[in-house]
DNA sequence: TGCCCATCT
DNA sequence: GTGTTAGATGGGCAG
């Protein structure tokens, strides 16, 4: 059967804007819409082998829907600059390529696609239809599948419907969808009221009574009062509403299938048009014969033992070998899923233009591939995507021969959400392949490989694949920025050290941590019913909605509108009522104790495991910065601040014959800035080895050292921790609760004690505008796409990281320097005591008792020695038999 | 899902 | 004159 891929040209580009992070190319045009438009276009091309493409778009003239209704705005928002000056790019793309485009005056977009949709299926073709819409559902059939892609971060999902999807999802059929549209009013939502009915009453609706026509002709049946009053009220509106929604299947079209016929898409024209916009990424596409097929070619499923044998001999003798200096890199994967270990479905080797899918069954047991990979790890050089969680496979703690294409993807790019091979293989290979997901949907591994074994092969060989053909990319690539050492040095030999950290854990007391809870409950319940006192009515104070509505409208309590969808109660504003208003007192205390209770109490019990201690997952590739990230559960937030919230603290306690000891960095940021601004003043106030915001305090506002004030010295900190973060003086006034002009005259004081600091900074910001990047001591970099905006907040929001970046990202690149060091010391004096939690600028050991003099030097040492900085890097050092005392 | 609010460095 | 302090995670609500 043939098929047709039909695109909707306005509201894909649309979601590929909002999905994309900015791009900019040279000449200042942006194009990460027409960027995210091709990244969709070719996934379909590749999964949908189509034979005929067309990409329909809206024109400007009015439609018939116009007609209507006169003020019919159209069914899309309005467009902002810099997605609106991509629309003639893409279509220049698409000439260029030879694809079909349709537009006709008078008609939508949707109306195009529709009539395409309708006369294809009457030619017995497939046909796909692709839209960020949902009003294109109603033209769903069994033969026409509406896809709604959605863009994250780079990345694409699709969802498909069939007309049986519509009713399972919707609960309504295809042609039912356009009167629940009516009824929900939000395909003319700029007509004054018409009826609102949510969605939900919109399907009750649906569902009793079959259509539009038939509500009416029963609406006395209609049980709910509200609801049959609004409907009796808006019949009109509901009518023009349903008829605005209808999409005319029908539409008067010259289109003729022959024009539209699939062909070689990648030509020369286009080639030098991608090359303009800069998709580097994609101009691997247009070197004629790398196709799949001929990679996909030389991959092969192993099942017999004597054949994986081979292999494996094969695989150490290509890599094995030492010092010949011909080793090559095997690329790896396992076929595990990263959160149920257990659905386990074999390994993949690639090496020599070859890839391999070796199952896990019969002979081939787990332990016999642990047991081959291991051989293969003590010797071989191995790539593979985030090769943290292999660790427990290969059993090797050195990292210098292994090389994670992840974390090459992550420092060539820190701001994308997530990283997949599937991402690498299409950035940095040029290659299209699905996602796990695409292929399978959401079943496991294991059940994957049982329903199709030979798409199973497929994906795990890609994988492997993937890795091997993509490592020498990044590699170069990171050495063309700078970044080869930070990854050999600093960012491979992490992996292990993280892998072992979260394989210790750490010990908490679930018995004390329950009775904390519940200790909580009883004051909670108390301030619940005192809140709901003083307010006269019960209401849900979670709900910052309805808390607003309480006190602002209900008590009208002062302070009014602050946020996009109501007043805003948050913390600062509740606290200036707190005075006057007994009541906002209450909820900020509620407020916390409701976050202690369901966060922290209940939230860590979840995650305490059979050995009792809690096994927290750091992750190296989430932020722009550098840092590293703790999640399920996060540890790098325990409460601090509060002496209640700190109390948490003393159900984490180290294990058996163990103390713990806490080591953090006095103001490690500052000390950064001390020296990547070369400020002396700044460095001498450092070799003053004294109090550094009473130092500030004196110098920045001419006072003797002795006689600053704890105000003083409150405002020089403020000031201090602003200048890290590129703050305004609206900002610093805020926080300090003086005026703007006081607060910029601070600032202004701040930099002409400090000129250093000021030349830095703006050294730094003109770098980042020039370069469109910063760079840390170490050579991390954090691309900056914001200061090319032409929206002001924005560029002021890229200015403020431009500042801050290098200082953050220098502070994390020298606390992982610091736990390789003192990683490797424990391990080299053969010390039991182990290295279990960082907080970004603090390490926490479990030390065995009689290690804790050696565990404080290596500690000391380590810690203060990871960087050579022209000021010291100073250690607070604490132990005790909790977390609490620690600290 | 996006928003608000809490927590940390 | 814009809106106004960097980097995170998680719970709970509302549409």
């Amino acid at each position: 059967m043939e098929k047709l891929v039909l695109i909707d040209g306005h509201s894909i580009l649309n979601r590929a804007f909002y999905g994309v992070p900015d791009l900019t190319n040279s000449a200042g045009l942006h194009t990460n819409a027409v960027y995210g438009f091709l990244n969709i276009l070719f996934k379909l091309l590749e999964e949908e082998k189509p034979d005929y493409l067309t990409v329909a778009f809206d024109v400007k003239e009015p439609t018939f829907r116009h007609a209507l209704y006169g003020e019919y705005k159209g069914t899309r928002k309005p467009m902002p600059q810099e997605l609106l000056e991509q629309l003639p790019v893409l279509k220049d793309v698409l000439t260029a390529m030879g694809i079909k485009m349709m537009e006709k005056p008078g008609y939508e977009a949707d109306d195009i696609l529709g009539t395409l949709a309708k006369r294809a299926e009457k030619e017995n073709m497939a046909v796909s239809l692709v839209s960020g819409d949902r009003d294109l559902l109603q033209v769903a059939t069994d033969r026409i599948k509406i896809r709604i892609p959605k863009t994250r971060g780079g990345k694409t999902e699709i969802e498909d419907y069939y007309a049986e999807d519509v009713k399972a999802k919707y609960q309504v059929t295809p042609l039912q969808f356009i009167d629940l549209k009516a009824l929900m009013g939000d395909t003319a939502d700029n007509i004054p009221g018409v009826p609102k009915v949510g969605e939900k009453t919109a399907t009750e609706l649906m569902t009793a009574f079959g259509s539009l026509d038939h509500i009416y002709e029963h609406v006395n049946e209609v049980s709910r009062k509200s609801v049959r009053e609004s409907l009796e009220n808006n019949k009109e509106l509901a009518y023009l509403s349903q008829k605005l929604a209808t999409i005319n299947v029908e539409s008067p079209l010259d289109f003729s299938f022959a024009d539209a016929r699939v062909h070689d898409f990648y030509t020369e024209e286009a080639y030098v048009l991608f090359k303009k916009l800069e998709f580097k990424n994609y101009l691997s596409r247009f070197e004629k014969g790398v196709s799949n097929d001929e990679i996909t070619g030389r991959f092969a499923l192993v099942k017999e033992l004597s054949e994986t044998e081979a292999v494996f001999d094969e695989a150490f003798a290509v890599t094995g070998g030492k010092g010949t200096g011909q080793e090559q890199e095997i690329g790896f994967a396992l076929l595990r899923d990263q959160k149920k270990p257990e659905d386990f479905a074999g390994i993949s080797l690639a090496f020599s233009d070859k890839a391999y899918f070796i199952p896990c069954e019969g002979f081939i047991t787990e332990q016999y591939l642990k047991d081959k990979m291991q051989w293969l790890a003590r010797e071989g050089r191995l790539c593979c995507g985030n090769i943290k969680y292999t660790y427990d496979f290969l059993e090797s703690d050195e990292t210098e021969r292994f090389f994670d294409v992840i974390l090459a993807a992550y420092l060539l790019n820190p701001l994308k959400s997530d990283y997949t091979i599937a991402d690498v293989a299409n950035e940095y290979l040029g290659w299209m392949i699905p996602e796990r997901a695409q292929r399978f949907g959401k079943i496991s591994l294991t059940r994957a490989l049982e329903e199709n074994s030979r798409e199973f092969t497929e994906y795990a060989c890609f994988l492997a694949c993937v890795s091997m053909e993509a490592a020498p990319v990044l590699r170069d690539k990171l050495e063309k920025a700078g970044m080869s050492s930070l990854m050999k040095e600093i960012e491979m030999p992490l992996t292990r050290v993280l892998y072992d950290m979260e394989r210790e854990g750490i010990l908490v007391k679930p018995e004390e941590l329950k009775a904390y809870g519940e200790a909580l409950t009883g004051r909670i319940n108390e301030l619940e019913q005192k809140i709901y006192e003083q307010a006269g009515v019960e209401f849900n104070i979670n709900s910052p909605r309805q808390l607003g509505e309480i006190l602002f409208e209900r008590m009208s309590l002062p302070g009014g509108k602050k946020t996009k969808t109501g007043y805003s109660t948050a913390a600062d504003v509740l606290e200036k009522l707190s005075e006057e208003y007994p009541i906002a007192a209450d909820v900020l205390e509620y407020r916390g104790l409701a976050k202690l209770k369901s966060t922290y109490a209940e939230g860590l019990s979840a995650f305490i495991g059979e050995d009792k201690r809690i096994h927290t997952t750091f992750n190296q590739t989430i932020t722009a910065t550098g840092r590293i990230s703790s999640t399920d559960p996060n540890l790098q937030n325990i409460p601090m601040r509060m002496e209640l919230g700190r109390k948490i603290r003393k159900v984490f306690v180290p294990g058996e014959g163990c103390i713990f000891t806490d080591a953090d960095y006095s103001q490690i940021e500052l000390r950064i800035l001390a020296h990547m601004s070369e400020d002396e003043q700044l460095i001498d106030a450092y070799r003053m080895h004294a109090d550094i915001h009473r130092i500030t305090a004196s110098q920045v506002f001419h006072i003797p050292f002795d006689e600053v004030t704890d105000l003083q010295r409150r405002n020089a900190k403020a000031v201090n921790f602003g200048i890290v973060y590129g703050i305004s003086s609206f900002g610093l006034s805020q926080g300090l609760s003086i005026t703007k002009k006081e607060a910029a005259q601070y600032i202004e004081q701040y930099f002409a004690t400090y000129p250093g600091v000021k030349r830095f900074l703006d050294e730094t910001v003109r770098f980042a505008r020039e370069q469109g990047y910063v760079s840390t001591l170490f050579g991390r970099r954090r691309p900056i796409p914001e200061l090319s905006s032409n929206n002001f907040m924005q560029r002021s929001f890229g200015e403020r990281v431009a500042m801050n970046s290098p200082i953050q990202g220098t502070a994390a690149d020298v606390i992982k320097i610091a736990m390789i060091r003192v990683h490797r010391r424990l391990k080299r004096e053969q010390l039991k005591s182990r290295l279990i939690l960082q907080i970004h600028d603090e390490l926490l050991i479990e030390t065995v008792k009689e290690e804790a003099d050696q565990v404080r030097r290596i500690l000391e040492e380590e810690m203060s020695r990871a960087a050579e900085l022209s000021v010291r890097l100073e250690i607070d050092l604490h132990e005790g038999n909790d977390w609490y005392e620690a600290k």
